[in-house]
DNA sequence: CCATGGCA
DNA sequence: TGCCATGGG
């Protein structure tokens, strides 16, 4: 879920929209929970039934992960996916709060299905969705098998992708929620996805989405905010992961019009905030953004897929076509085989 | 979300 | 070639 609220407040302008060719020859570290639960949610039947093999376990997103990324790789897209790590202490309570809202939606989709009634059961299919060790292990040994470089965070993933993208190791982080600006990544990727379609929530519509890059220095400039510690406080006032209502009372412009006039979170807390009640020290929440647990232990590195991995793993184990999956293969190799090409004639 | 095949 | 409907596992 992450900052949403913050998205109201980043203005059209802020949001250069490309297309797909415009982020050719970069390295984007990806948010992989965040790819991994769109294609759960997006990755369904007509009734909300997900992909499943014969023995039932899920693998929409072992298909999403497979085919974006080479999609990616054919337009010389160069993903690293990153992986959350622990859970920091302060994100428990709204961890707990989606497994009770995951809860109540099974019980929902469950009883749409015994209705009939497909759209409500899709619905509540993609709220009750949630990712399981499984999965995430699944998805690593699939990028693993694909040549495909993974990297393991030490806490929030979108703070070790903000890290390697100030590094320069990495030239954005890729997801759709807007935390790795707060965690300082100075460039955000988000619907980083081929087909340029989506339908909207309400009605059978649908809408052009394009990529949007969104750097911080325009979000501060657009906002008139000082740097990102003043963006963190916004945050804060607006809700985050680990105070997910925020302040009760201060929406988007009211949050921005207090930054403007106090300066900082601090000077608010003994004055106009003095009576909120807070589940965690707001001061504490702001140290984490600016500080995060990351790490330097991980390499960069496409390398030759593992065909009979890729083919025992997804059509032996999990039911793939085989038809589909070599066809992948095959665009998989040539896509990393033009990339180890471009680098060596940069090379010379 | 993505791949695929049919149809204009 | 582009659009749409359908199935993928």
């Amino acid at each position: 879920m992450g900052v949403t609220e913050l998205g109201k407040l980043i203005p059209p302008e802020v949001r250069k929209q490309v297309e797909l060719k415009n982020l050719s020859g970069k390295i984007i570290a990806i948010d992989a929970y965040n790819a991994l639960y769109q294609f759960l949610a997006s990755i369904r039947q007509p009734d909300g039934t997900p992909l499943m093999d014969s023995k039932g376990r899920i693998t929409s997103h072992l298909s999403g992960l497979f085919y974006r990324t080479i999609n990616l790789l054919e337009e010389e897209i160069w993903p690293v996916y990153v992986f959350d790590g622990k859970t920091p202490e302060m994100k428990l309570l709204e961890i707990a709060r989606r497994k009770k809202q995951r809860e109540e939606a099974l019980e929902k989709w469950m009883k749409a299905l015994e209705r009939g009634d497909k759209e409500e059961a899709r619905k509540y299919a993609k709220r009750a969705l949630f990712l399981t060790n499984e999965m995430v292990e699944d998805a690593k040994r699939l990028l693993t098998l694909m040549g495909v470089p993974w990297v393991q965070a030490p806490a929030e993933g979108e703070a070790q992708a903000a890290y390697m993208t100030r590094k320069g190791d990495t030239w954005a982080a890729g997801s759709q929620d807007y935390d790795a600006l707060l965690f300082g990544s100075p460039r955000l990727v988000r619907n980083l996805a081929i087909t340029g379609r989506r339908k909207l929530p309400g009605r059978e519509e649908y809408v052009e989405v394009k990529p949007e890059i969104i750097e911080l220095e325009a979000v501060l400039k657009a906002l008139r905010l000082k740097d990102r510690s003043q963006l963190i406080d916004l945050a804060i006032l607006l809700g985050t992961d680990y105070n997910p209502d925020g302040v009760p009372g201060i929406g988007p412009q009211k949050a921005l019009k207090l930054i403007h006039e106090f300066g900082c979170l601090e000077k608010m807390l003994n004055t106009v905030l003095k009576n909120v009640q807070w589940p965690v020290d707001p001061l504490k929440i702001k140290e984490y953004f600016l500080n995060p647990p990351v790490t330097d232990d991980y390499k960069i590195e496409f390398r030759d897929p593992d065909d009979k991995g890729i083919i025992e793993f997804l059509c032996n184990e999990h039911d793939f076509s085989r038809d589909r999956v070599l066809r992948g293969i095959d665009r998989l190799k040539k896509a990393l085989a033009k990339r180890r090409k471009a680098r060596l004639d940069a090379f010379f």
